[in-house]
DNA sequence: AGATTCAGTGAAACCGATTTCATTCAATTG
DNA sequence: CAATTGAATGAAATCGGTTTCACTGAATCT
């Protein structure tokens, strides 16, 4: 069944060239004879061949592969930037090995060391975690080690203790944009749902959104700020405690937009509306954003770019050119009906 | 910056043995005396030394690798596939390539093409076209001739004229279903939205439902069944053409869940309930499904027996094992909120 | 003790491409 | 016409592992 491969060598025999020769036709690197060129032309085609890159790839010491280390394809961020990045890559000749790590530490490691076996020329890495955690530190301790040997670019996420290139989104502008709507609509109790500590891109949200009620002379009520983490259900599951909250936010920023329409699934059911007693608002703009009723106003992450920078810098890193160390892509507000002016009763 | 490789030779010098040995010891093939053994594996870890697999798939005629290929991996449907066959292959040893065609020809030939010089070791193809178009045909005598060398498993789709191993859901029986509890639910009028034409799973499904409701001797008004997509983008176009049909039939059954919740917002914009003045159901059971309001009656696909078993296949196949030419997956109804009983008002 | 066995190890070939260096042969030049 | 140049090609080394085969020396058997 398995057919036999065949080898420049198959095809240099039957042309009657040496395998040398059979090369500079598949490479193009030096000149042939139009008639013997020709000739290897025919017999390539004529047995179908095509040259087997992992001996390519063995001898220049590249193998025009990246891999990607993410949380969960199923997720539409991800997958959505898997789909922006992975074209660019394959514009610029790079074809990518998909990680999905589930977040489990054994299948990160797993993975990590199935890459650089690999050869990768370089690595995409997507999330961040920086916990304290055992595991954690092993898997920085890790990658940092991996980091002698391949070029790694993180996005939107970082490691504690990993000093790496990185290109993010503005989370703090986003944020901000966020905090500066909803006061502007005249909130003044504002909520922080969703997300999960130690991921860096929650601790960033997080963080700012302190930062920018207290300086807006808000202050934050500790009780309004609740972790979750990225799913509908979980926006479900952090919408039935802030149902039992004594004292409820007017409004409400949630980590990202699928935790948004889980919250917004609850409330509804709860017989809250949103926006008229709640405004919820998200982040990232996944396609559902303007899709899923009411449509949620969110912040739009810049998927193309953010994408493309990426692979840009890691393929410079790869070519060894200077390369930014961190990349900010700045972000918008797409405003859509999931939240209004606030007006006391 | 970038280091230096260690390979296998640099181990054997330091450690003082033969090479030879050091690869016994990375692979476990051959008995090496303890103490042999503690030297050498003190040295890999001085040097955090991994074998170079390009070498040794080289060698050895395998890659323990699969290629994925796929329209789409922003779609929920193909990116929960890949990721629960992704996670099966992970288990296996086999490490995966991501190619997100896009639909594009021009990137499917690219792909197919780069997988087969990078030696994977087999292919799943998500999709399918039935296409009579010349590029069709261009591309399926293409995946005809890589199908002699490496193992291809086709999941939820055929090419013309191509023999291939498939696995597959039971959409006729799905489709069967969703028209039975229709009919039991008083509908006689049913359309049928979305897909394309010569995309096999959506021509499967057209066909059955056709069959299936002159079966039951309703038979079926051509002008409600209509051609769209697969996004949700178009299934608010189809909803516009169901609208503007001079008589409507009171129930739709969808391509997909995402068609579905295309044609529910467009029907609800427009002032027609679901499902009180239109019963639509869909299929797939992404997991939005249940989340877009009201909750949309939809086929359950079997994500996980669909993935493990399209590994599984392939694998066999890989391993030279006889494995079935066709394996069908079963469905089962889920039944929500997006339909309810016909009454004549 | 001498013959036999066997565990442990090394030398060398091999996987399939690329590339340097040397060589050949035709074309150009004085 | 001999000498020089240069274009086209081939031989062989190389990338980094694995594996076969041969060999050594110690243990076992008669």
């Amino acid at each position: 069944m398995k057919k036999e491969n065949i080898t420049i060598y198959d095809i240099a025999k039957e042309a009657n060239v040496s395998p040398a020769t059979v090369s500079r036709v598949l490479t193009g690197n030096a000149k042939v004879r139009p008639q013997t060129m020709r000739k290897i032309v025919d017999v390539i085609e004529k047995y179908n061949f095509r040259p087997n890159s992992l001996a390519r790839s063995l001898l220049h010491k590249q193998s025009k592969t990246i891999g990607f280390i993410l949380p969960d394809i199923n997720h539409p961020f991800f997958s959505t930037l898997v789909q922006k990045s992975e074209a660019f890559a394959l514009e610029l000749g790079y074809t990518t090995f998909l990680c999905n790590t589930m977040n489990n530490s054994e299948n990160e490691s797993k993975y990590l060391q199935s890459l650089v076996e690999k050869q990768v020329d370089g690595i995409i890495y997507l999330g961040g975690r920086i916990n304290d955690t055992d595991t954690d530190q092993e898997y920085a301790e890790e990658m940092k080690k991996v980091m002698e040997r391949v070029p790694v670019v993180f996005v939107n996420g970082q490691m504690s203790g990993v000093d790496a290139h990185i290109v993010r989104t503005d989370e703090e502008s986003g944020v901000e944009m966020l905090v500066e709507l909803l006061v502007n609509l005249n909130h003044k109790k504002i909520g922080f749902l969703g997300g999960l500590e130690g991921i860096s891109s929650t601790d960033v949200k997080k963080k700012t959104f302190v930062n920018v009620m207290e300086t807006k002379g808000l202050g934050v009520n500790k009780s309004w700020v609740l972790d979750a983490g990225f799913s509908i259900e979980s926006g479900e599951e952090v919408a039935a405690k802030f149902l039992s909250l004594k004292e409820r936010p007017t409004a409400v920023i949630c980590a990202n937009d699928l935790v948004a329409i889980g919250v917004i699934k609850v409330l509804t059911k709860f017989g809250l509306k949103v926006p008229d007693d709640v405004s919820v608002v998200g982040f990232d703009d996944i396609y559902l954003a303007k899709h899923f009723p009411p449509g949620i106003t969110t912040i739009s992450q810049n998927y193309d770019q953010l994408g493309q920078t990426a692979i840009k810098v890691l393929v410079d890193l790869i070519n060894e050119k200077e390369a930014k160390k961190e990349t900010v892509i700045p972000t918008s507000l797409v405003l859509r009906d999931s939240c209004k002016i606030f007006s006391e009763k």
